[in-house]
DNA sequence: AAAATGACTAAAAAACTAAAACGGTCAATT
DNA sequence: AATTGACCGTTTTAGTTTTTTAGTCATTTT
């Protein structure tokens, strides 16, 4: 009882979220399943959408921290990339919350999580950039277009860990690495 | 009056299919539009399925023969699968069934569009994949995966060709050659 | 006789409506 | 000062009726 009750507000969202998607959330359930009143709900939450973002930004946090853990200061550069972004692609596949709203966008086309998938999205972009900036600046790579450069890295691992394995056996992050190092890195690497 | 009804047919209803989509467009609207009975319809096509099959047939046929005219034999390989994809690419944004099955498809998810759009992907991915074992047979390039080879290409010009213009300024014909240059074909060529 | 037709039908979609559920508020309660 | 849930205007849903549609086929036209 004693504990916050905004932690208690955002797990029964995290978890309401996951389990039903944005839509088909009440905040009347939130307020049950947090064991708290609806109206406490609105102290911390200006409304729905408010307490949405809340929760996508702790998903946010949770992917890059996800991706930094996996990030080994001794291993080359794009060996390092690959296994940042081939966790975050993984974690986008496996994650309760974000299979619930990729399926809302496409059978649903709830704008409010269309919005939330285009802004994860612009996160992942600016993470890579970020990383590939990193070393840019200290001559690995040439000072190519950044901004193409992390959008086609992007796409590239969307195409192999999502797109790929709707009509093929899934390629393990071994092939994908061995794929990236033979067509993209070569053009990147000096 | 003398000329051929299935001809008739077949224009009246690529013009209301790609007016209205696949939906919105009704047998009674093609007949007139035709200047038929509705039953003469059905003389020649078993349903309204099988007449958006034929009128998707001519436009794969249409598709392959603007990339064919745009392939000269005296350039490069990379070069004319540059110029074939590039060609597929933008006849695919820009012409008007197109558009319409790409927004159909997106803002009511019609399933028979959804499947047609398929078969374009599978029927262009084919077409190229065609392209590069020529090339790969003639020692041009290495035996790398074809199918793999194929969908990354194709992913690539869809990034370049569609997705990046939704947030960025379009990329140029001659951009994306030298961005596919860069990136892609020091992979497979050699 | 062969080809073309459009009135017809069963099935699907759209329009309508009443009832339920929803997000958000705020006077009452703790 | 913090919390609450009954309450309110609006939106969604579920159930029903009406309209539209794909496809057929007896009749008409060539």
């Amino acid at each position: 009882m004693a504990t916050d009750r905004r932690k208690l507000i955002i797990e029964a969202a995290a978890k309401s979220f996951s389990l039903f998607g944005f839509k088909a959330t009440t905040m009347d359930q939130v307020a049950k399943l947090a064991n708290v009143g609806k109206g406490t709900i609105y102290t911390f939450f200006k409304n729905k959408e408010e307490l949405f973002a809340e929760i996508v930004s702790s998903l946010v946090n949770e992917m890059k921290n996800e991706a930094e853990a996996v990030i080994q200061p001794g291993l080359p550069f794009t060996e390092n990339v690959h296994r940042a972004l081939f966790r975050l692609l993984e974690f986008r596949s496996h994650h309760q919350l974000m299979i619930k709203l990729i399926q809302e966008e496409k059978e649903m086309g709830t704008i409010a999580v269309s919005e939330m998938l285009q802004h994860i999205e612009n996160e992942i972009l600016t993470y890579i950039k970020q990383k590939i900036e990193g070393a840019s600046s200290k001559g690995i790579i040439p000072k190519t277009d950044l901004e193409l450069t992390s959008f086609l890295l992007f796409k590239m691992y969307i195409a192999l860990v999502s797109d790929w394995e709707k009509s093929h056996e899934p390629l393990s992050s071994e092939q994908i690495a061995e794929i990236i190092k033979v067509f993209l890195l070569k053009g990147i690497k000096n």
